[in-house]
DNA sequence: CGTCAGCTAGAACGAACGCTCTATCCAGAA
DNA sequence: TTCTGGATAGAGCGTTCGTTCTAGCTGACG
C-alpha cells in the first residue's frame, strides 16, 4: 500500500505515461460518470473515492467544499466532455444541417454503446438538485448556454440570420437533449434519429 | 369472499365526509411531487409519509413492495397528470400546430408558476434510476409512449400521413421534454416558447 | 540530516436511510 | 356482545450517509 502511493506521489504534479491520471483527475472523472448515471443523491462520496481508487482524505483534500463542490467540478467536466463531442460533430460537416445530423448520430452511438446508461452528463445531476443547490444549477445553465453558443456560431457562419440562428440553436440543443432522454428511456435510437432528421430539415429551411 | 367484503369496506371508508383524499391517494400524490423535484434517491420514505400526513405503517401497508413499488405508482400518477394537460391542450385547438403551441405555453406557465421547480413529473425519477430499477424504467417508457400516441392520433386526425405522424409525434414529445428541461435550468420560458414555434412550423410543413 | 508542505490513510461521529416489527384502533360480520 | 381484519401508529433494527479528525508518508529544500 505505502509503496503504491509512494509511486503515485512520485508523479503527483504531472501524470507520466505509465502512471495514469493524477488523483484529483481520477476523482472528478469518477464523480462525473457516477453522478451522470445515478444522480447527485444516488452517488456517495465513499463510492466515488473507492471507484476512483482514492481515499476519503484525498477527496476532501481536493474538494474542501464537500459533495457540492465536487458535483460542480463533475458538471464542468461533463460540460467539457460534451463540448469536444459537439465541436467534432460541427466541424465534420460544412453544412450545419448535415453537422447536426452527424451530431445526433454520434450521441445515439454513444448511448447505445453504454447500453443506454450514459445519457447527458449533466442532466441527471442538475434535475435532481433543482432549487436545492444553486451552484450546480449555475454550472448546468452555463453548460447549456455554451453548447447553444457553439451551435449558434456554426449557424451564423453558414449565413443564417442572427435571429434565426439564436432560435435554432435553442431548439437544436433542446431537441437533442429531449431525444437523448427519450432514447435512453425507450432503449432505442429511434427518437434521436428522428430528431436529427427533423432538425436538419428545420435548419435547411433557413438557408 | 372475505377479500371482496374487505374491498367493499375499504371503498366505504375511503371517502369519509369532507376528509379530503384517502391515505393511499395522499401518499401517491406526495411521492410523485417529491420525486419529481428531488429524484428517487433524494426522496425519503419518511419525508413522504410526513408530508402526506400518513404514517410509515400506512406507507408499507399500501405499498408492501417498499420504495420501488411506491416510485412506480408515483410515475404512473405523474403520467396520468400529464395526460390530462396534454389532452386538454390538444383538444383546445383544431389545428395540430396551434395545439402544440398551446401545449408548450401551458407547460411554460406551469413551470414558471412553480418557480422553475416542477418540471416533467417522471424525468427526474426515471433518469436517476436508469439501469438500476427496471420497474421504474418500464413505467416511464410506457408513459412516454402514451404521450406520443396522443400526439400521433391528433396528427392523424388532421390528415397527416401515418409515417409523418409517427415521426412528428416523436419529435414533439422529445423537443418539449428537452425544452422544458432547458427552461427549468435556465429559469426562463424562452426555450419552451421557441420550441413551440419551431414544432408548429414543422407540423405545418406536413399538411 | 531535519523540516515542511502536499497528499494519503481510515477510524469515528451524528444523522438519516429503508425497512420490520408489535401494538392499537375501529367499522362491520356473526 | 365478541370477533375479525383493514388501517394506523411509531419505536427500533442495521446500514449507510456526509463530514471531521488525527496520524502517517513522501519528495523537495535548506
Amino acid at each position: 500500500m505505502n509503496a503504491l502511493f509512494g509511486k503515485l506521489a512520485c508523479v503527483k504534479t504531472k501524470e507520466k505515461a505509465a502512471g495514469g491520471p493524477d488523483t484529483r483527475t481520477r476523482i472528478v472523472r469518477t464523480a462525473s460518470r457516477l453522478m451522470q448515471r445515478q444522480g447527485y443523491d444516488g452517488t456517495g462520496i465513499k463510492q466515488i473515492s473507492q471507484e476512483a481508487e482514492a481515499t476519503l482524505g484525498s477527496v476532501y483534500h481536493f474538494f474542501p467544499g464537500g459533495k457540492q463542490e465536487l458535483a460542480v467540478a463533475a458538471i464542468r467536466h461533463g460540460d467539457e466532455e460534451f463540448v469536444h463531442e459537439l465541436s467534432a460533430a460541427l466541424d465534420s460537416e460544412e453544412d450545419p444541417a448535415a453537422a447536426v445530423l452527424a451530431l445526433s448520430a454520434s450521441i445515439a452511438a454513444g448511448l447505445r454503446a453504454s447500453d443506454w446508461i450514459d445519457g447527458c452528463p449533466i442532466t441527471t445531476t442538475s434535475l435532481g438538485t433543482a432549487g436545492r443547490v444553486p451552484d450546480i444549477q449555475e454550472a448546468a445553465a452555463a453548460a447549456f448556454a455554451r453548447w447553444r453558443g457553439l451551435v449558434h456560431d456554426k449557424l451564423r457562419a453558414s449565413g443564417i440570420a442572427e435571429e434565426d440562428a439564436h432560435a435554432l440553436a435553442h431548439t437544436v440543443i433542446s431537441t437533442l437533449e429531449g431525444a437523448e432522454l427519450a432514447s435512453q428511456v425507450s432503449r432505442s435510437v429511434e427518437p434521436l434519429e428522428i430528431a436529427g432528421r427533423h432538425l436538419a430539415r428545420l435548419i435547411a429551411l433557413h438557408r
